[in-house]
DNA sequence: AGCATAGTTCAACAAGATTTGAACTATTCC
DNA sequence: GGAATAGTTCAAATCTTGTTGAACTATGCT
């Protein structure tokens, strides 16, 4: 049956959503992993998180329901990918932004 | 007695506990509201939030703890100001695209 | 000193977020 | 069809956040 992944039309997005998603080490990491906008598998070999599955679906799902990324069905793999073009027309700069910052600060030697 | 009221040194500031500070409709809008890099008294009064003052304190709190905010204490009064330049060379791009964005999207008619 | 003003802190509570394991659905392969 | 693989969903447990009201600290004013 038509199992079916729905991400919220970019219009009707708001950016505390956004940042809500974004709020959480887990889900910043996985973003910055799609940062390159190709579909990445959702397959839990692929993260190295410390994470049981469920937890992972979790993640995705609050990606994808926040308006992040969309899920791509291709079988009995899922697929996600960041939705940039969009969220660079809605959010100018923010992805960028996020991105490019360094992913850690190495404590003061 | 000197009470202090410390911001991290921006260096050690981390991206996640950024967004998490901001994740938040009430922190958000204060920040918004900071955006001309002005100091704004805490005073209640001058923020129209439907909230308790210790709520709010509690509120400029997070926002000076994640390194978003420093504290200014002029006499009995205290003033809060955004930490542009730094959160600027520290996350480039990122306070401006917080900033110019849309505050909110009106429904559908 | 005494009182008013500005703000903080604390404990208690309510609401939300995250993780786990188990059960479940969908798809592919033999 | 049956087994294996990929992922979802659910309830339960736990942890974290945000709000309130009351008590408290600090400063200014008379």
């Amino acid at each position: 049956m038509s199992t079916d992944y729905p991400s919220p039309d970019i219009e009707t997005v708001q950016l505390v959503d956004i940042l809500r998603a974004l709020a959480d080490p887990t889900r910043l990491q996985i973003v910055r992993l799609l940062a390159d906008g190709k579909p990445h598998p959702k397959t839990q070999s692929e993260w190295d998180f410390e994470l049981q599955k469920s937890a992972l679906a979790y993640h995705f799902k609050s990606l994808r329901e926040a308006g992040i990324t969309n899920t791509i069905v291709n079988g009995r793999t899922h697929e996600i990918q960041l939705r940039r073009e969009e969220l660079n027309a809605r959010f100018p700069g923010l992805i960028d932004a996020l991105i490019s910052s360094t992913p850690d600060t190495s404590p003061a030697s």
